[in-house]
This record gives structure tokens, sequence and C-alpha cells, in this order.
DNA sequence: CTACAGCCTTAGAGCGCTCCAACAAATAGA
DNA sequence: TCTATTTGTTGGAGCGCTCTAAGGCTGTAG
């Protein structure tokens, strides 16, 4: 498996190794007559240029590092799906590792990626602490993904929960409900922006709010809901799909009918909520979306097109399907 | 953002590079002041290796390539999850890129991971032709998972989906079904082993086949079962969990209720088939499992453990949840 | 026929590291 | 005490590439 080096193709096309490099690079100064020869040689050697020793050489990089905290869950996978898109775009590799929602862990995952000098890196969601994140940004660009910062050096690109929760409570009221209920997702991530917004939301429509502890899991949204039976709000908004799901096979178990009885609105838009058997209106966040403007941020640094830092709140949309309809009983 | 190199710190330490060189590679052949003395020099300098420089110089690798068809398919994110979990143990970082299903991208894809000389190379359900990865396989060692090859030179990883449908078929059987209908993945990948897997479990009990083309989606699986309305099977072996989860839902639109009128069995054992709200018996697929396998069969072969091709063919297994019981029409 | 632009092409020094051969110092054997 | 051995340390070549500065060649003008 030794592979052919930049000195074979020289050799076999009859010219110097600089003249090969030029042609690699693409350059505009070599006579199509040698080009045509050395990629000839090239192609008959199998000869492909070493990508660490160009990098090394040129003291450039051409690799995003990517550290995702958790890729068994979609949502992260989503997100690398655009971060990927964006640097094949740009002809950017990218290095993953992720870090188990343990800051030991991630700090040895960090650790592993900056030792590939990489020219910038994407932070999904990380645990570690800010100082860690900070320590990182003085080695290269850093983009945080899901997570917020109050660091100068770093961008940032989330979605607004608040708006998001905003959306969904507008949408109920809009079809009549008064009594809404919101099932908590309590300590996870972004729930307190989200519980924010639902109180913010109800203030501004001078409804009386009503926050439900549970999580995000099917069985915590069954659990809160059960708890609510004695007095059944007309519809609830949970802290996300999930949790959604779990209320609404608690309230299917009581008797009840889904939208009918009460109506039920989600977030994030898995892809659990658009199978027609679940058919849950919810609230979108724009997973991909998050991949591609954290990679085109990185890649602005890389080329010296900014300095600041920039921070992406995203605007989550509305998607409804079919368990949300106007209140029938008495509101 | 110019980093400290090993000279500096040799310098700082008052010792030469070599010598730098061998602590960080955990040598035992230093003296325990010098290996202090580099140590603090390394820390006060915020100094750690370059991973490209050192595999430059010492030509090896300590890099995976993988290339995955679709991130956006959970199936995928979970088997590099494992690759992930076995490489992190073993030292080695994961690079990543994605096909999206196109031959002439992934061929891109390909060249790209191996600029970087990995050490070895996973793919996860390629679609370019064999003849490519034969190309790759010159270069490095490579494991195909989800998709089989006779190609002598590389390892493979797949689940026995023949097997995983007798599984189903033979709990049905003996639950007391007889009438078993199998909607059809049709051209869809692994849908032929499940299907010869459901004639030749049926065959095996002496019962009448009946096979239903469908598709891998919930949509497909509601169509499928409404064709089926007139004259109903008791039970329904889905070629996958959407695919059976649609067949549910119209089943219950249809007035009917799941298990009792009619069991229904998915595959894949996806997140969706765990909850509480579809709770579907269905045939899990060791994903995990998939990219470990992945991961150790290319570390044997970077160690020079094996030269033989391994072909690893998984055992499905059986998860019985609540859409599965006794046929209580008469069978 | 020499001069001087171009335009191509090349030698050679490095990028940050590993690894080998050589060496100095410390210990052991005679 | 002197020569073997071991142990710890080092210089230097080189991994495959890029990049700068300098060189060769052609053609046209003087």
């Amino acid at each position: 498996m030794a592979r052919p080096t930049m000195d074979d193709v020289a050799a076999r096309a009859g010219v110097s190794r600089a003249l090969v490099s030029l042609v690699m690079r693409g350059s505009p100064k070599v006579s199509d007559r040698r080009r045509a020869a050395v990629l000839e040689a090239a192609a008959e050697l199998g000869y492909s240029p070493h990508a660490m020793a160009r990098s090394l050489a040129s003291r450039t990089s051409h690799v995003l590092g990517v550290m995702v905290s958790d890729l068994h869950n979609a949502f992260f996978a989503e997100v690398v799906d655009g971060l990927d898109a964006v640097a094949a775009e740009h002809g950017f590799d990218l290095i993953l590792n992720t870090g188990g929602r343990s800051a030991a862990r991630e700090r040895r995952a960090l650790r592993s990626l900056l030792s590939f000098r990489p020219a910038g890196l994407a932070l999904l969601s990380p645990v570690v602490p800010a100082a860690d994140i900070g320590r990182a940004a003085e080695q290269t660009s850093v983009v945080l993904v899901a997570r917020s910062s109050r660091l100068a050096t770093v961008d940032a690109v989330n979605d607004d929960g608040e708006r998001g929760i905003t959306l969904a409570v507008d949408h109920l009221v809009s079809l009549g409900h008064k009594r809404i209920a919101h099932l908590d997702g309590g300590g996870g991530s972004q729930a307190a922006p989200r519980r924010r917004g639902y109180l913010a939301a109800m203030a501004a429509h001078g409804l009386t709010p009503r926050v439900v502890a549970s999580e995000y899991t099917d069985a915590a949204g069954a659990r809160a809901v059960r708890g609510l039976l004695g007095d059944l709000p007309t519809a609830i908004v949970a802290c996300n799909d999930f949790n959604a799901v779990g209320a609404i096979s608690a309230l299917e178990e009581a008797g009840l009918r889904v939208p009918r009885d009460v109506s039920v609105v989600g977030y994030d838009n898995t892809s659990l909520a658009a199978l027609r058997h679940v058919s849950l209106t919810t609230i979108d966040q724009p997973r991909h979306e998050f991949g591609r403007l954290a990679a085109e941020a990185l890649l602005q640094r890389v080329r010296g097109e900014r300095v600041e830092p920039v921070r992406h709140l995203l605007r989550p949309s509305l998607v409804v399907r079919s368990t949300t309809a106007p209140p029938v009983r008495p509101a």
C-alpha cells in the first residue's frame, strides 16, 4: 500500500516536483503541454495529493472540527448534515467526535480535535464550562450551536425558543383556547426560554398561565397529563415532541380525544411528528440551517471576512397538523 | 494563533527536541527528572502535539475515514456512534463525510477521505459500484456496513434479514396465527432477504404466504392495508417500522383494533417503535454493534492481526411489545 | 547578434514531527 | 582499575508537500 508521491509523478512526467505541485493546485501558470503530461502521469500512477503533508507545508487547514455531544440524537445528526453540506461545497473536510455528555470526555475530544489544527471548530451543545471553550477559541475559530455563551470570541447559532413557544400559544389562542397549560422541560437544554416564552405569551393575551413540571420524554409527558385529569385545560403546549406524544397517549387512555377534547402542540418537528399516525402540530427548528450557518460562520473567519462575533438567533416556525382544533368544551 | 512547537518546549525545558518527542509518546526510557521538566514546559506553553505532522513523520495514521450515505437517517447516526466509541477507545479519530446517495458525490467523498491516508475506511451503505470500492481497498483497509460485496479484500458487516423475518413469523405462529401477510419493501435495501425469509418461514410452517407490494414509508403501509380490508389476515409482518405504523393507523381508521383484531410486527426497532404511544413489536438491528464491529475489523487489520476478509452477519432479535397477541377471529 | 522582456520551470529551504544511529554517563563485571 | 554493558540523551535525515527566489527559454526589438 505504499502510495506514489509527488516525486514519482514528477519523474514519470519528466518534470520537477514543484511543477507537479502547481498542477495539483490548479495554477494557471503552467503550459498546457506540461499540465497534460503531469495529469497523465498522475492518473497512471493513481496518485492523489496527501492532505496532511499539504496542510503541514502550506500552514493552512481545510479541516473543520466538529464535536457532537450526542450523535444518538437525530437533532445533532441533522446539524452535522448541514455542516457537511457547506464544508463540502468549499472543499473542507469534517473531523468529528462525540463528547458523550460528560465534561471530561468532551475535554478529551476537544484536545484531539485541536491536535489536527483545524481551521475552525463547531461545538454542538457542549457541556464543558465556558473556560474550556475560551481556551479552545484561543487556538482556532469556534462556533457554538444550541448553546449560548457570553464569550466575546466565539460565534453562536441558536433557535429563539421564546418566540417558538409564543407561536404555539398564539396559534391556540387564535383557535379560541383560553385554558392553555405548559408541560415544562425542567432542567433540559432550552427549557428555560420555552417556559419564559409561554409565560410572556399568556400574559400578553391576559390569560392565566399554568406550568406543569415535566421532562423531555414521552413517559414524563404521560405522567404530567395524568396529574392534570381532574382539572383539564383545553390545550397543552408541550416542551418537545416526545413529551407531546406521551401526553396524547395518556389523554387517549383516559378516554379523551385529541384534538376534539384537548389540543396538543409539540416542539422540534422531529420525524416522529410528521408520521400520519401522530400528525402532531409542532414548532419547527431549522436544524439543517443551524449546521449551514455554523459552517459559514467558521468559513467567514477563516477567510478573514469577519472578526467580531456573530450571534444567530433563528426563527422557529409553526407547523400545523392534526392535533390542534378549536375547543368544544366551555372555555 | 501561532502555536508552540516541539522546539519551543525543548528550548524551555533545556533539552533536545527528540527528548520532548519521547516524552510526548510516553516512552519509558526517559528519566523522571527530564520528563517532569518537559511536561512542565509543555503545560506552561500550552503545547499539544500536531497530529498531522506526527502522522506524516511516523508514516502511520490514527484516523479512520467514514463515509455515510445519508446522515439524515438515524440508522447511520447510530452506526457512526458505535464507530466513534471504538475509535476513541483506541486513540483513533474519525473523519467523516457524506455521499448523498449519488455515485458521483460518493466518489468525491472517497477521494477526499483517502487524501488523509486513513488507517481504514468504513463505508456505510455506499451506492458506488464495486469497482470503486475495490480501488479504495488498494489504498487502505475497507469495511462495508449494510452492503454486501463479493470483493475478496474488504470486510463487511450486515444483519441477517432473512433470519429477522423468520423470528417475526415464528413469533406470530407461536401465538396461533396462520394467516400472516407480508408488506414488502419493494426495491428498498434489504427488502429482498426479508421477503425471502418470510417465504421460507411460511413454507417451514406449512402456511400459505401472501406478499403485498409496499414500500418503506408509513403512507405506503397504510395504502397496502386499505387494499387488504376485504380479506384481512390475522397478522401482518411489515418491511420496517415506518411501514408498520402506517399499517396500524389504517387499521384503526377502519375501526379495527391492534392487536385484538390484527397483530402487527415491524422491523428495525427505531426509537419510534419504543414510544409507548406506538409500542410496536419489532425486530431489532444492532446498529451500534454494526459500528463497533466495523471499527474493530479495521483496527484488526491496522494491527496486522488479520489478512483474510471477515463477514459479520449479525443476528437480529425479536422485541415483543404491544402490537402482537393471539388471534381472536377464526384462524 | 545582443538585450530584455516576458513566461515557464526548478532548486532548495522548510512545515512539525519521528526515528535511527551515535554518543555520554552511569553501572556492572573482571 | 579498566573494559563491557546498560541507560538516557541527542543530532540529523527525512516524511510529502508548499513556496520563494532564481534560473532557462522563447521571441521580439534594437
